[in-house]
DNA sequence: CATCGATCATACTGATGGGTAGTAATCCTA
DNA sequence: TAGGATTACTACCCATCAGTATGATCGATG
């Protein structure tokens, strides 16, 4: 009960997916941005497979073959590293709003458009961190700035709904809470996906925006796509699958 | 940067919601179970408030005004105090399904009623539990048992998704992939929903069941429901609103 | 080659917090 | 009211870990 932690790796093994910056050459690097990155990179994907709060600065250090002080050399703090990564994961999205704002089509496609970049950045490295990162984890300070860049973003994709049913292109609805339900599922892939899935983020966000846009409920108009035209068939029986 | 943990309220202030069990009346109760019980729900309502690892026993006991011993009294550790926390929110979704499996409706109507009393639980005070419980925290036992539970559920939803592209009452779809998206949304009320918020836990599920039955896209039938009528104004003009 | 500044490691501190040993108070029963 | 069982508290142990003091090492430069 008190070995849960997976053993922390001798010689950091199979991290051959990123090479250490330090190990790359035998001499130091000079690159000090080089390194910083690659101090947050190693961060992000540690606490993507740990947790924060199991994730040690010694584990990070690990990873990176080096040790704790090196890493307080290019971050300040523990905290301030979960930032970084926070910040990292986040700025994507910020990139598919702007990106979107050029787009000169009815509002619920940029909607999806965003959506799209919305689930790669959460399918990312650093999608734990911009999910899982809790205030209560945080300072203040640091909270507070994080509380912000959410509700940049949030701000945002509720303003797309209020346009696209202005336009017409998305069904009236509360966007507040249409919001939370498309962000909250989006979101949660940080919580099931792991790399070398079948699927890529783009893939999983391309599904989940056509499961929101097209509902659960099979729709009257038979002209709609291919979706297999004998829908509807064996509607309103007791069906027969539920007694087992 | 010390002291981002709440100052752990001297005598447990404003704690009137649920008074503890020991000091009810001035000697000591009896009633074991009572007296567990009242200690899950003290650990559900902080690790709500702050996390799991934010919490300390002496938090726990200070919320029941009891000291760490008299806990571990009643629970073996914190991990399984975690654990049955988790069972406790996790029984009201299977609950939920066990009841609708006698309605003889179609599967998209039993779909919408799990889902109800799954955003309720989720809402719920132990619904930090059930969805922010990560596998990291816990031994590999308990991950164990926590993943067949959660797995149970996945697979109950799937199940009436298929069920009800079978019956014809749900638009066809990748059952996985959509029991992700729908779950994901419903879980992530969690993050956000603090009691004695505007909406109940049952409002926000019902809000959001309509709109994965809706979908976003306006949908061709306008003899549907009340959903005022003159949609698809403006449709398909680029956005006037785009501008600013 | 001497020196300076940047970079990194060894070895430590201080605090937190899970968990426990031993004991005291209380209750129930006879 | 004696005495065992139950229940609770005081005081402690010890592992972990964020963060740091200090000094070694390396590369560049003159």
């Amino acid at each position: 009960m008190s070995s849960r932690r997976a053993p922390r790796p001798a010689v950091a093994t199979h991290n051959a997916q990123r090479p250490s910056p330090w190990r790359a050459s035998r001499e130091r690097l000079r690159d000090r941005e080089v390194k910083r990155e690659a101090v947050i990179r190693a961060a992000a994907h540690a606490f993507n497979r740990k947790g924060y709060h199991n994730t040690s600065l010694d584990d990070i250090a690990a990873a990176l073959e080096v040790t704790k002080p090196t890493v307080y050399y290019y971050v300040t703090s523990k905290e301030q590293l979960l930032f970084q990564c926070f910040v990292a994961g986040v700025e994507q999205i910020r990139a598919a709003f702007r990106e979107v704002k050029r787009l000169n089509v009815p509002a619920r496609e940029r909607l999806k458009a965003v959506l799209r970049h919305y689930g790669e950045a959460v399918a990312s490295e650093f999608g734990w961190c911009m999910v899982r990162a809790e205030d209560q984890d945080l300072s203040p300070a640091m909270s507070g700035h994080i509380k912000a860049l959410k509700s940049e973003i949030d701000q945002g994709i509720r303003r797309l709904i209020r346009d696209g049913i202005q336009d017409g292109s998305i069904l009236p609805c509360d966007p507040k809470m249409t919001a939370f339900a498309l962000a909250g599922a989006l979101n949660w892939i940080a919580h099931w996906y792991r790399e070398n899935q079948s699927m890529t983020g783009a893939q999983i966000a391309e599904v989940f925006v056509t499961v929101f846009e097209n509902g659960l409920r099979p729709r009257a108009s038979a002209a709609e796509g291919s979706t297999r035209g004998s829908a509807r068939r064996r509607a309103r029986q007791p069906a027969a699958a539920l007694a087992r």
